[in-house]
DNA sequence: AGCATTTATGCAATCGATTGCGTAACTGGC
DNA sequence: GCCAGTTACGCAATCGATTGCATAAATGCT
């Protein structure tokens, strides 16, 4: 079907071991038989066989990525960023999707290395810590976004308790004193790290904590949904929430809207990780940025180091973390500011005109985009 | 490291081709001995080397999806159930993105086959008609949401001329006659199909197609923000604009926003291929499903036909539809109706007061909420 | 020129499976 | 009890590369 090493070889009338050596750049041949040899194959258009090359070598060019879905807008640049990066170094992408289950990610992860993979970058559940730990004698591996505190590995995280601490005290200095929190699970690390920034923000603005303003659950939109009803049929409402559970976000929405509240009139919203729509929302929606596209580049950056220096086991492990930032837009008000004042009238308070809107894409656009 | 079939066949005092023959189960070993080997094997936690298995058979257990990226939501859907259905049959999938860019496809068209992938799902830009004929002799091929006119391979496509007919009737239904549609690059199957189906819809009841109504581009934003201000611009603006090119969606929502265009009483707001948030948005988007899920099943059950059928080529090449779906929400307005009798306030000229934003929620409440 | 090195090449084993062919062992029919 | 026909298994080749070891050729050194 295709053309082999050994087509080459007889072509050129030399050995396999010769073409072989002459293809792969190793400096053992001559320049002229490599010279003739690279042209000869171009000519037959010969492509190595990676399979044949992996038995051999026990390495296959791929790399993996297991994430929980393609819904969450980090994940969906993850997978970007992770493609593109290593298509550019001649790996491939095998992408896997683990639905945050612990039975999926437990099957996935033997199947990937069932596929001899060269690493591997994952969003772990927290529930295969074991599994994990043993994989990583056999294959470089990463832990993005998640730690898995049953492991010692390479960890990416983002700046989880720095974020939620931002956009806390963004709602705080806004004039917000209850301040609703629908957050993730407390048994993964983001879900308890967004809480601890959230926290450390009150009590820095001596505000104490009320645990009926905090709502923490799985990452799915029922989430939001419940979360919010029960933060709005409180006897004393918040005046703001932070949606820290990003799957969450559209169940907020549905409710606010099912009920009619004007944000940010009614109330102030600030939600966790980007969205191509947020901005174009209306309102726009004010976020903290995780950064998923810089927490991308940093595990594939990682993880290469991991490959390249293969071997040398766990003596570099390291954790990192990805600073996240605050972007403003338009769901959240000052809540001294009177509503009247917000309206299309001309007044001094900054309006929700389309000088006020661009002033925000401008500021998002300022930042560099890399990859 | 890892055990291999020469231990098992050890452990169990049989050669290497009586363990290969029990375990994959070919019938040609005794009863009892492919038991016994069975149990060895799982005691000992044998796992079979895809790539030496590969290496022999010629094939990877490996299927291809290559998109043009995932922001689209269509993509997204499609990945996730490709993912999903070829788990469940021990393939794994390499997804990949093209950007539907060219260059870009044909690299990784090439890549892919010389990993020897056993099928591939192919979004084609239509621009490596050959190169797609060429691979299609060695792998099973099944062309997704668009045809590459170059090739006669199976394709699986959305009904976009029914589609776009459906979506556009709507609008006439509720008494628009100057319908703007922004759609996608003339040169792929989506574009022209639903350009025509746009324009019979509109023959079909007797409005004379206006070309300064339509606008056509690339699959991106801006696409759509400078169609939409083109649209807006006109000394008679449209009522209504179906936006038919999923990608430039956003970049309307900016400029409608810009611009302060209540939808829908300013304006109808027609978009295509559903999002998630498009149904949380104030107001909720109604939109022309494509099927996205649909279309992604059967593009795998026509791959896995092929994937069993192999080497009986091109004998059954065929084309499917998917047939589209019309899903109304909030953000299209019966033109006769006057605003008055929708707004709180007794005024022409909508303003952004949370009065009407209310009114606009308002309606959307009444809508029962799906999923 | 003669010997020691370096350089370039070939032979053959290897990676871990699958599979055609040959053969011993077993079955059944007469 | 003998022979044909199954059945169960082993041997060895094979897939397409890589690589250790041996050797021939080219070079350097005195």
């Amino acid at each position: 079907m295709s053309v082999t090493l050994k087509d080459v070889a007889q072509a050129a009338r030399v050995s396999v071991s010769t073409a072989s050596r002459a293809l792969t750049g190793t400096g053992l041949t001559s320049e002229r038989t490599q010279q003739r040899l690279t042209r000869i194959a171009r000519e037959l258009g010969y492509r190595p066989n990676p399979i044949a090359r992996g038995l051999k070598t026990g390495q296959s060019r791929l790399v993996a990525l297991l994430v929980h879905n393609l819904t969450n807008a980090s994940f969906q640049v993850m997978a970007e960023v992770v493609q593109a990066r290593l298509k550019a170094l001649g790996y491939q992408m095998l992408l896997c999707i683990g639905g945050d289950d612990a039975q999926q990610e437990s099957d996935t992860l033997t199947t990937l290395v069932d596929h001899r993979i060269d690493g591997l970058i994952v969003v772990p559940t927290g529930k295969n810590g074991p599994q994990l730990k043993a994989l990583a004698k056999d294959v470089p591996i990463v832990c993005l976004v998640r730690r898995d505190d049953a492991t010692d590995l390479e960890t990416v995280l983002a700046d989880d308790p720095q974020g939620a601490y931002l956009g806390t005290r963004h709602l705080i200095e806004l004039g917000h004193k209850r301040i609703g929190l629908i957050v993730g699970r407390q048994d993964t690390t983001s879900g308890r790290e967004r809480l601890s920034g959230y926290v450390r923000a009150l009590r820095e603005a001596g505000i104490t904590r009320d645990d009926t303003l905090i709502h923490a659950g799985h990452f799915v939109p029922e989430t939001g949904a419940t979360g919010c009803r029960k933060l709005l049929d409180l006897p004393r409402p918040p005046s703001a929430i932070f949606v820290a559970n990003h799957e969450a976000t559209l169940g907020v929405l549905r409710v606010t809207a099912e009920r009619n509240i004007a944000i940010p009139d009614d109330l102030s919203l600030l939600c966790y990780e980007d969205m191509p729509w947020f901005e174009w929302h209306r309102p726009a929606i004010s976020i903290v940025d995780n950064g998923a596209r810089d927490l991308a580049n940093l595990a594939v950056d990682r993880l290469l180091h991991r490959m390249d220096a293969k071997g040398n086991g766990n003596d570099g492990v390291r954790e990192y973390r990805v600073g996240a930032r605050l972007i403003k837009r338009d769901s959240c008000r000052r809540l001294d500011t009177p509503i009247s004042a917000r309206s299309t009238k001309p007044t001094s308070s900054p309006s929700k005109s389309s000088a006020a809107r661009s002033a925000a894409s401008k500021s998002s656009a300022a930042k560099p985009a890399k990859v």
